[in-house]
DNA sequence: AGCCAACTTTACGTATACGTCAAGCAACGC
DNA sequence: GCGTTGCTTGACGTATACGTAAAGTTGGCT
């Protein structure tokens, strides 16, 4: 999948845009087609991503055209979204990334900290899930016998 | 908390409809306040569970009156709820619930088979969670090791 | 009589992450 | 010049389980 998606009308425009830039093999610019194939999400979901204020794509004729950093925006977003952070915080920290120093440190204190939290969310989540099994493999059980004795009389 | 809770003007009502049946220590009404205190949950949930048909108490001048049945019904939902079973499955749990022979037997069945059902959802959510902490640990020693390298700089 | 507390109903709001139209433009091939 | 394709925006719908506000009724207490 590269910065053009197949041979289509206004993509041709971006794609002649393009090819003005850097003619290399690896694209400098993407559509939203590219995108949301390349992520396998929806259209749809990459501008409400952006209507939340988690990507700012360029604009060609209205149409978004999507440079690396927004692509591994996008990335980072997919991720962390399977991850299951919320777009909020996926959001915060974006608004770090990208930047030198002192952000990027901040950036990544925060990380390390978030991570951590959810890894011991986590953990209690699947504590919360075993007792929910053993609850439910005894109503399992009962509910078993009292079908064996039903039928047996 | 038995049938009637704290003294107030339409509990009152209540109270005598209540003592005018059965005097024993084992009260066989109980008003909205009764159930959500003794259930820890809102009238508003309450009401919006018999919005949903899981719950049809008598009235009384409008009141709701909640019998034995009703109350045990609203246990069921409690722990239903507690287990991860949504409203709709619970209702159609309820709807078998009460009936004799056949119904009771069916209920047992669908029971055992949906327990079976979410014990073999909740594991492969057990396993999910595995994988999440394992790519969060990775993030979390990434983020820390970049961390101390950023500030020994 | 008047207050207050508990009950009632209706209806809109919340949170999350989009899906699904509807309507319209831009650029291409033919 | 027309149709097709892909893009755009905007608005409303979905699912779940209620929360909350508004406005009204009932009935006991003082």
């Amino acid at each position: 999948m590269a910065s053009a998606s197949k041979t289509t009308a206004r993509n041709d425009t971006v794609k002649a845009f393009v090819e003005a830039h850097g003619e290399g093999e690896a694209p400098d610019f993407f559509s939203i087609s590219d995108l949301a194939a390349e992520f396998g999400i929806s259209h749809r979901a990459i501008r409400f991503y952006e209507s939340k204020g988690l990507l700012s794509p360029k604009r060609l004729n209205g149409a978004r055209i999507y440079a690396r950093r927004d692509r591994a925006r996008l990335h980072i977003i997919v991720r962390a979204k399977s991850l299951g952070y919320t777009l909020e915080e996926t959001k915060d920290y974006l608004d770090l990334y990208g930047q030198q120093g002192e952000g990027r440190l901040k950036q990544l204190e925060i990380s390390a900290a978030r991570s951590a939290e959810m890894i011991s969310e986590l953990q209690a989540k699947k504590q919360q899930i075993d007792e929910k099994i053993e609850e439910l493999r005894l109503i399992h059980r009962v509910c078993r016998r009292k079908i064996i004795e039903k039928k047996s009389r």
